[in-house]
DNA sequence: AAAATTTGTGCAAACGGTTGCACAAATATT
DNA sequence: AATATTTGTGCAACCGTTTGCACAAATTTT
């Protein structure tokens, strides 16, 4: 966090407000006005800095005007196993494009191995960030309480610290475990199963309670549930195989998200010698982009990743005008995707590429 | 790039190094030495002070230090398309890391829809980095003589600027072109063809000339180049139809990339019903993740992201140590990954999953 | 024991902007 | 035409550090 030394130089010289005013004969207090809104100034004086500074490319410098403003453009991302689930880079992606949109820039604070969110946090408070967004991933309630006293407020995305009044911005997992229970129970099936992703996160928590909630209300009682795994292809083969390796085979597997359901689809497919749908469905979670690729054309639910973005951009905009904005837990519902991974019941069967 | 107005603070109060200084008995000068490496402070005074800034959580506000030091932490990174491939995220979360691990931090600069790379650059170059990575892009002549002029250094990952003495950091593409080329013909394999990428990046330059310059060594010159094309699945899946409608059908296609690849392939096994390897073989570059699923298990080149990103690491060290240090183009070998979806020449067969 | 050196600390001037206050010029009000 | 108001600009203090310089105290050398 310290800067590091600076042998490197190439005769970097800066540009700054003086030169500006005494090229135009003007004062400092008036260049500094020329950027500012909200100030007086002539229009005149300011066409003809802002031209001026334009034609030689002078920008105010960002440090100088965070010392003096006790503001900054900064807004922390907390980013841990993103490579996982390539839902994730995506999201980081949009969420940095809208956030500079929004005159933000989004400075990275990866978890490294080994480490915790925990660890990383204050090194992204240290540049006193508006916003830290924390990404799949979430902190202790200590660290929540750290960055408050030091006026950042903690946005967390795709997941949520249950209990503690917090930011967040979620898909509706519930509503999509719900979703899909009723899709496979109307395509006939009554022998369901489910894969786990990774334990303790909401995410899995709620997709599974969602579904269990709702095959119970639709009668279907007969619901095995595979626990141990995490969010990955590898995970999901695996799952799928010890799940068929017991007597009592499933008609249709939910699988935590759709990672996980490729693994399984492939397992199922390749090592079982099964066929999808007809000898067994199997539906996911996110709507990945390889989801909607012929060669699993996966039925799923669609993580509404673009409503998302759009509601944190809200909710940043809403903080920022009212300091004293309560926590709330955003939650957007997304929509299912039916593809020919599931038993079709009246013949629907959904099949774009890519 | 001008600070938000700052109606939002709940009392952000911020601890500052005179608040250390009157607590402890100090000057302010002295609390600043603590946090200096190389100055002169007593190992008491100094154990004293960092103990009680761990104990209160204080950290010497960045902005400040960027203003007297003239140095900062920040590297930029200016990234495009990056949700194509999901190899660039990956990169990016890599090469994040890295920088951290190193003491920068990484802020992120996305070329938004309709914009270049050339639009962004100058919002990152506000901030005075000593590096700016410009990660699967490209940018003009003229921006990375202004950026030489602020003092930044420009390495492009990826991608180079053909001609112009930058830094860069590629794969050997070319290398991978020849790899591929060699294996087709030693599979047996005589009319051949490459299904091609985004045109004018030096990626689907480079692979080509690879490939074929290495096909006419070995004396194959029924080569058929299927132009049209980007680096998306959706294109390769296209271009494999169009390059089975024509009436000479090759034995093996190279594509582009993985994506090109598997997106070929599908449309070779689903609509046309052909089997792979049997009826054709298809070849990719980059080794992303699902090309090990056993779904695909996609003969490919493999990106030696690992490699490449300790590269770029040890160029910024090398820069960062020697001002005057001229700008290279490092080029890492990757290495072939034979998997099933080219015709066994020996029987040889690698089949890893996830 | 005096002189020369080293060591640790403080003072004050930067770094490059922003902004409250003062004030002259321009404009509006009587 | 005199007064009141508005508008535009400059001065100077401040944001939170770092660092050259000065200097007293501690240490080493003669």
């Amino acid at each position: 966090m310290k800067p590091r030394s600076n042998k490197s130089k190439r005769t970097r010289k800066r540009i700054v407000a003086k030169h500006l005013a005494d090229e135009l004969g003007v004062s400092i207090s008036t260049i500094s006005r020329a950027f500012t809104p909200d100030t007086r100034i002539s229009p005149k004086t300011k066409a003809k800095i802002l031209e001026y500074a334009a034609s030689i490319g002078y920008q105010p410098n960002p440090y100088a005007q965070s010392l003096t403003t006790q503001n900054n453009t900064i807004v922390g991302i907390v980013v841990s196993d993103i490579s996982n689930n390539p839902f994730y880079p995506e999201a980081l992606a949009r969420l940095s494009d809208a956030l500079r949109q929004a005159g933000y820039n989004a400075m990275l604070f990866p978890v490294s191995e080994g480490q915790t969110p925990d660890d990383v946090l204050p090194q992204a408070l240290a540049f006193e960030p508006e916003f830290v967004i924390v990404l799949a991933a979430t902190v202790s309630s200590q660290a929540t309480v750290f960055a408050a006293e030091g006026g950042t407020n903690l946005i967390f995305f795709s997941r949520y610290v249950p209990g503690s009044p917090t930011f967040s911005v979620t898909c509706d997992n519930a509503d999509g475990g719900r979703a899909i229970a009723e899709h496979l129970v109307e395509c006939g099936h009554t022998r369901l199963a489910y894969i786990a992703g990774t334990p303790k996160t909401s995410t899995n928590r709620d997709r599974w309670t969602g579904f269990s909630e709702r095959c119970t209300e639709l009668g279907v009682t007969d619901v095995h549930k595979e626990e141990t795994g995490i969010f990955s292809y590898d995970s999901g083969y695996q799952a799928a195989l010890r799940m068929f390796a017991r007597s009592a085979r499933p008609e249709a597997i939910f699988c935590a998200n759709d990672i996980v359901a490729l693994g399984a689809m492939d397992a199922l497919r390749g090592e079982l010698g099964l066929k999808v749908p007809d000898d067994v469905s199997v539906a996911g979670f996110d709507n990945i982009f390889m989801s909607g690729w012929p060669s699993h054309s996966l039925t799923t639910y669609n993580y509404p990743l673009e409503q998302m973005i759009a509601q944190t951009m809200m909710l940043i905009e809403r903080i920022s005008n009212d300091p004293d904005y309560d926590p709330i837990s955003v939650v957007v519902p997304g929509h299912l995707v039916v593809r020919s991974s599931t038993r079709a019941r009246n013949g629907q069967d959904e099949h774009p590429a890519g």
